[in-house]
DNA sequence: CGTGAAATTGACTAAGTTCAATGGCGGTGG
DNA sequence: CCACCGCCATTGAACTTAGTCAATTTCACG
């Protein structure tokens, strides 16, 4: 069993070429809280996320963690700074324990990736992190606090069941009183209900896509 | 003379897929403050940014301007759109008037991209914004005025002879009111000084580094 | 010189965080 | 079975950061 093949970034490599992979990589395991990598650290290596979830965070001067992206598998993970040699821009957290294919970036020759099928993997790549960037520039820094939680209500209407407030709060990038806060402000305004089992129900889906549209 | 080979994202095409490019595009000059594209039009069209500066800005909800970056030749410009068939993230103008190379995305066939040139070029592209956007994250989520301010001054401290304090005041974000401030405050420590001719002297890079290390 | 844009300064406002107190609720152990 | 404990949610009040508004000064340039 060839484990790198069942990568889709590699599915398409040459058995040749998947023999030079493997002679330059190897999987590790990481339990839950472990760190793949800290924000400022030099990378060396190419990690690939096989399984487990990611979290992607940056840390501002009070030492708090500003939440940017979770990674779920498959997912090339910090492939930017390995291309422009340049130190992690954020930390990489498991939020659950998973698996990573580390690969030897200086041992990997450049004209891996001049494999057509390679080049469009990494394209694809990019372009979900170009895209990622943009929704978070985007909720950051050009919607309010009430826009961002509307919209998350919107759009992930049902996690509220299953993830605490204190939590959406963090991946929200806002305290958990403001989130408190503008629940029972959309409440009052009767734009949604939240029942005992936290099912969040929208009455007035029109008023609050126009709070963050 | 062809134009189309002296763009170094295509100086590496066959002569046949000139021909296929410049069946399918064409150069289009525009004046300062011409708008190229709005925040949330549809794409269609794949822009090469020749000469000129464009400046790529997202609007609030107040309607101000939140300034993303500044494009300068060669540089392929919203291409994320293009590739994901999203609509533009920002609104890009020309600060300075200039020129682009307009190419009908859907008359550009997939197998374009398979060349192994062009998808180099592409990466290229693509990391650059990467790059782009995570810093603009790192500016505008991590940093506190003041911090990103002590940055520009190190990174740039040239730019107050050539631009307007209102204008830097415009690239960062902030209001002159507090660059203004801020900028006094780090005269009052002795951090910098500032002659009448705007020649901005570091007199504690330790300390001014430390503002945003 | 005079004029208009830019810079400065002070007072106020807005948005959201922090801190602290309180209340609810579920799980645990006597 | 119930009392207790700890975590989470809620709420009010103070605080922080930066933006806004307005008045004044400075400055470049015709």
């Amino acid at each position: 069993m060839n484990r790198i093949k069942e990568i889709p970034l590699f599915s398409k490599l040459s058995d040749k070429n998947v023999k030079r992979l493997e002679a330059i990589s190897y999987f590790k395991k990481y339990n839950t809280d472990e760190i793949l990598f800290y924000e400022g650290e030099k990378p060396g290596i190419l990690h690939v996320l096989i399984d487990g979830v990611l979290k992607l965070y940056k840390t501002n001067a009070k030492g708090q963690e500003i939440y940017i992206h979770q990674f779920v598998p498959p997912a090339l993970v910090g492939e930017l700074a390995n291309f422009e040699n340049m130190k992690f821009p954020a930390t990489a957290k498991f939020v659950i324990k998973g698996e990573v294919l580390k690969i030897d970036f200086t041992k990997l020759e450049k004209d891996f990736f001049k494999n057509p099928e390679i080049c469009m993997e990494i394209i694809k790549s990019l372009t979900k992190k170009v895209k990622i960037l943009s929704n978070v520039i985007h909720q950051e820094m050009i919607l309010t606090s009430e826009a961002k939680i509307a919209k998350f209500i919107v759009e992930h209407p049902n996690l509220f069941k299953t993830v605490k407030n204190i939590q959406i709060a963090a991946i929200l990038n806002v305290s958990p009183e403001t989130l408190s806060r503008t629940l029972t402000k959309l409440k009052k305004e009767k734009y949604i209900t939240i029942d005992k089992e936290y099912n969040v129900t929208i009455l007035n889906k029109v008023a609050i896509t126009a709070l963050y549209k």
